[in-house]
DNA sequence: ATTCCTGCAAAAAATTTGCACGCTT
DNA sequence: AAGCGTGCAAATTTTTTGCAGGAAT
């Protein structure tokens, strides 16, 4: 229920930001979308929610903790359902497509140079980017997007 | 000589482009600028050099492969000499600090999880945010920039 | 001479903000 | 009722592009 995370993140609780919750918890969708990405998906289902809307939300969202905003290669912000645990994340180059990992030995790596550079590490991202198995394929030059 | 970089990239020699190479060469200030910073030291300088012109040139060098884009929290670009090895960044949250790293075992590591992941692997970005070594200390609270 | 470059102004693209009205508590 | 939240339009910020004149080769 998306009413408790907005109470409990001292939001009241709205239309616009139930519906972009729902938005980012649908499964059968990418869960890594841009601001505009979101606002098209709510025209689509009916709504009246302007642009604004979405980055305002999103915003306050991110602040709450609810939400991660990624800075992928190509510009504007990606946002993500912050799920408990932390992790990275490889993206395709050719159709977008996002696959998340995580590694302890990367973490680990990344903590002892931090130290060892004497900073105080407070946050990290790491993108790998590539070719999705489905994009190498000679045989389908145009996957699904 | 940085004309010797310029016409072996297919590009004229040119008052803006060689400007610009220096001052991204120039080992006294920070190599990690953004097109704005570097456009308003072209402007303290002297020079009649527009911003677009900053933006294209820039641009122009990141396809020559002179210069590599960072896209670090915040949103701006930021622009550096590609040196030959690669390497990756920690960056001060609080003075903008950029220090650079490489660490061979993260390296191999996200070569091994891409290839798990079916992906093959064209791009990587790594970035540490914290506070540097200067931004911690607590009878400092103004670093010099 | 030819082609590539540049400055300027205008255009785009992404994101933020001001304001009057409306919904949540 | 009181205050927070929203839509819309306008403002910002960052980056790109069109064009006519100027340089580099």
């Amino acid at each position: 229920m998306e009413t408790h995370d907005l109470r409990n993140a001292g939001l009241k609780v709205t239309l616009p930001r139930v519906k972009i919750l729902q938005i980012l918890e649908n499964e059968s969708t990418d869960r890594h979308l841009t601001a505009e990405k979101i606002y098209k998906i709510l025209l689509a289902e009916d709504g009246d929610i302007g642009l604004a809307t979405v980055y305002r939300v999103l915003t306050q969202f991110e602040s709450a903790g609810l939400v991660t905003r990624h800075h992928f290669e190509g510009g504007n912000s990606v946002f993500e359902l912050a799920k408990g645990s932390h992790h990275d994340h490889i993206v395709c180059i050719k159709c977008g497509k996002v696959d998340e990992f995580s590694d302890e030995l990367i973490e680990a790596r990344q903590k002892e140079i931090a130290k060892k550079l004497n900073y105080q590490l407070t946050d990290h991202s790491l993108y790998l980017y590539g070719f999705c198995p489905q994009c190498q394929k000679k045989t389908d030059p145009f996957p699904t997007l």
